[in-house]
DNA sequence: GAGTTTGAAACT
DNA sequence: CAGTTTCAAACTC
């Protein structure tokens, strides 16, 4: 190892003396005195990939992180918007580079840091380069194929495909980089699709470093489906954007167009810049290229990029990260009102490892900064505020993947709705309103509003309620509150349960759910928490156990879902929504102490209740409850079920047996803190039938990866473990510990498959 | 729409 | 922890 390190050392050392006279390089290093220390940077990153000491599960997000923060801090002295920034590291690589946009630098900081070995490598040695890039990303491919685990997923076909693209176009690589810039890297479309196929493969391969660093196979897969959307998108939005898919697509997509626009000048301005004579043309195209595409995919505005992790090694997590960090930015732009501990968090992101596992997919309400509970999931009400944003804040919490990030509050997908973690931040997709406002792409409220909820806003009829309901059953409307007394500060809120904030059509009185009252919410909703951590944690979760279960046998069981403490009916039978269980559309389980159970989901003692039509609930509700098999049933075949929501209402669909009750959970002793999925409305499945895919995901990571004791833990853990990059926020609330950080792992590695069949789809 | 029922949440 | 009260949703008429 040594050896070759410093053969490298000395080649880049070697680069850079040729790179001395320029003015740039001068100005580099009159800026860092640390140019040599580079060398050692990529080293160390080398190394540290090797350090396969830290757990699993926060290996690749966490090495990346860490990695990146020493490499963001040396350069986070000058500003990191300015070229300088990356031409410092670049410079490296390639001088030419700083030519390019600001926009690009991070990108190119990163691509350099990634390939360092390889490309960066090959401007020095050419000819070794080419072949050493080959070999590389070959490896890496074998790597990807045989990580350990390797259980293809459905998204592994994916992957698969852009690998045996990847080995045609490996070997083409460098001569496409010199066709592309004889006429202009983004000449042509076909062009920018063999430049995306080109990055995508870099990335798979640096997924497939991570995986075989972090052993999570997992990862992989998921990440290599954003990839590849994500180019997908940026070469060419073709339909329709995956609804599920996270906030980094949409964003990506909607940058699209303009980061074309851009891709052509830059690139001209690249072609006059990059007369840098010698041998790395070749390469430096390449990476250009491979910049150029991962910056119009990520293409955000640059402020973002502070907070991006930048992290080195590989390209696909990065680029994730960066549009999760967007997020966040966006976030801290919109949102500078929004709660203090986030913004903090976020902030400090931008400096530290944590910036990637901001994913906060779920702050979503960002566009409405007030809208946004700080503490509380995502606030798709702030949302709906603000028709602009809509389209944003849909991306943000899809993104969540995180998601959603979500969503959520201590830490979950935020992620997930879930308390103030991340939660917030996570997807915030558990809120019946989170929910509805990701179906079919468009925002619930909106389309509430549209369809004429605006009429019967300020109309507090119960029955009009009721409808709404209804509707929203029918993911076509989201709850909303009728408090009277409680001000909607207490659970027996709806909206305030879920983590959102109360909007028009809520016929609340006296309603302090606002975004006006952030504080009393806030100090409302610790208070509560500081009662019961889990009060806004999810109601219905599914474990592990039961998932694994219901893969076994056909994936269908729903049933592993329960409500999390179960009900307390006297005298509903759990046949009717008084019953949680029953709305959440699971089965009783012995955490119940319900009496004379005959909840159609399942029941208290184990007897598996089918759906049978003598149920009284049949008979009084038949149409509800065929609706909500529906729901389950659409669920279920719909792809990967992932919305929490959804969760409970496959289980729903598919009574399981008692045994796969979930041990009583001692929520109240539990300390993690709220889930995000809590607040972000998880609690009411059975309201939102219709959930994004990626909602879905979330919900069903995090149902299946929580334990029982951390089935209990508060939304913000949730959150964390969601959001990819989420592993190292911190909760808000802290309360979340080792036990999120495992869930965001399992997150991470079940919302995978999701994502491949979004993919293959386009 | 008004009133009742119900059970979770909150309080003691 | 148990009992009681409060509250708002669910439900009925």
């Amino acid at each position: 190892m040594d050896t070759p390190e410093r053969s490298k050392n000395s080649q880049i050392t070697a680069s850079i003396d040729k790179f001395e006279d320029s003015p740039v390089f001068n100005f580099l290093n009159n800026l860092s005195p640390i140019k040599p220390v580079k060398s050692i940077h990529i080293t160390h990153t080398i190394n540290a990939l090797s350090f396969a000491s830290l757990p699993s599960v926060f290996s690749s997000p966490h090495l990346s992180s860490l990695k990146e923060s020493r490499f963001l801090r040396r350069h986070q002295l000058p500003d990191p918007s300015k070229p300088e920034f990356a031409s410092d590291d670049a410079s490296i690589v390639d001088t030419s580079k700083e030519t390019i946009g600001a926009s690009y630098e991070l990108v190119e900081h990163r691509t350099n840091f990634d390939q360092l070995n390889s490309i960066g490598q090959v401007a020095d040695e050419p000819s070794f380069e080419c072949s050493k890039l080959d070999v590389e990303f070959e490896q890496n491919f074998n790597y990807d194929c045989c990580s350990p685990g390797s259980s293809l997923k459905p998204s592994c076909g994916l992957k698969t495909k852009h690998m045996a693209e990847y080995a045609c176009t490996s070997s083409a690589l460098i001569p496409f980089a010199q066709e592309s810039s004889q006429r202009g890297l983004f000449g042509s479309e076909v062009d920018l699709d063999r430049v995306s196929q080109i990055d995508q493969n870099k990335e798979a391969t640096g997924c497939d470093w991570k995986s075989l660093i972090s052993d999570d196979p997992d990862q992989l897969i998921f990440e290599s489906p954003n990839d590849t959307e994500s180019f997908k998108k940026s070469v060419g939005p073709g339909k329709g954007l995956y609804p599920s898919i996270s906030n980094d697509m949409q964003n990506t997509y909607s940058f699209c167009g303009a980061g074309s626009g851009e891709k052509a000048e830059e690139e001209d301005e690249t072609e006059n810049v990059c007369t840098q004579p010698g041998e790395g043309n070749e390469l430096k195209e390449i990476a250009e290229t491979h910049d150029i595409i991962s910056g119009s995919s990520l293409r955000i505005p640059i402020e973002e990029v502070d907070n991006e992790p930048v992290s080195g090694l590989y390209r696909g997590m990065r680029r994730r990260c960066l549009v999760f960090e967007m997020v966040g930015s966006r976030q801290k732009r919109f949102e500078e009102n929004s709660v203090s501990d986030y913004s903090a968090f976020l902030q400090s992101d931008g400096n530290t490892p944590n910036s990637n596992d901001q994913l906060l997919p779920t702050k979503t309400g960002n566009d409405s900064s007030k809208c946004v509970l700080p503490g509380i999931g995502l606030h798709l009400n702030a949302l709906a505020t603000t028709p602009k944003d809509y389209k944003f804040v849909k991306h943000e919490a899809l993104g969540s993947g995180r998601l959603l990030i979500g969503p959520s509050p201590n830490a979950n997908f935020q992620p997930l709705s879930t308390g103030q973690e991340l939660l917030n931040n996570t997807l915030v997709v558990n809120s019946e309103r989170e929910i509805c406002a990701v179906e079919n792409g468009v925002l619930a409220e909106d389309a509430c509003q549209a369809s004429g909820y605006n009429e019967e806003i300020n109309q507090n009829s119960p029955k009009k309620k009721r409808r709404r309901l209804e509707q929203a059953g029918n993911g076509e409307a989201c709850k909303r509150c009728n408090c009277k007394k409680s001000k909607c500060l207490k659970l027996y809120c709806e909206c305030f349960a879920a983590g959102v904030y109360c909007v028009e059509p809520c016929a609340c009185i006296d309603c302090f759910n606002k975004p006006v009252h952030e504080d009393t919410v806030l100090a409302t909703r610790k208070q509560i928490e500081s009662r019961n951590p889990l009060a806004f944690a999810p109601k219905v979760i599914r474990s592990s156990d039961y998932l694994s279960e219901a893969r076994d046998e056909s994936s269908k069981t729903p049933a592993s879902a329960r409500h999390k403490r179960g009900c307390n009916c006297k005298k509903s039978g759990c046949l009717k929504k008084y019953c949680e269980c029953y709305q959440g559309g699971v089965g009783c389980s012995i955490n119940c102490r319900c009496e004379g159970c005959k909840n159609a989901f399942g029941r208290k003692d184990g007897t598996e209740a089918e759906f049978e039509e003598d149920e009284t609930y049949t008979t009084e509700k038949g149409i509800e409850k065929s609706a909500i098999q529906n729901d389950l049933e659409q669920n279920l075949d719909s792809v990967p079920p992932a919305t929490p929501l959804s969760l409970g209402r496959q289980t729903i669909q598919h009574p399981f047996s008692s045994k796969n009750k979930l041990p009583r959970p001692s929520f109240p002793s539990i300390s993690s803190s709220s889930g995000l999925y809590a607040s972000h409305g998880f609690g009411k499945p059975g309201l939102f039938q219709s959930s994004t895919r990626f909602d879905k995901h979330l919900e069903t990571v995090l149902e299946d990866e929580m334990p029982d004791f951390l089935q209990a833990s508060s939304p913000n853990s949730c959150i964390k473990t969601s959001s990819p990059n989420s592993k190292r926020v911190s909760p808000p609330h802290s309360v979340g510990t080792s036990p999120s950080m495992r869930s965001s792992r399992k997150l991470i590695l079940q919302s995978i498959p999701s994502f491949p069949s979004l993919t293959p789809n386009h």
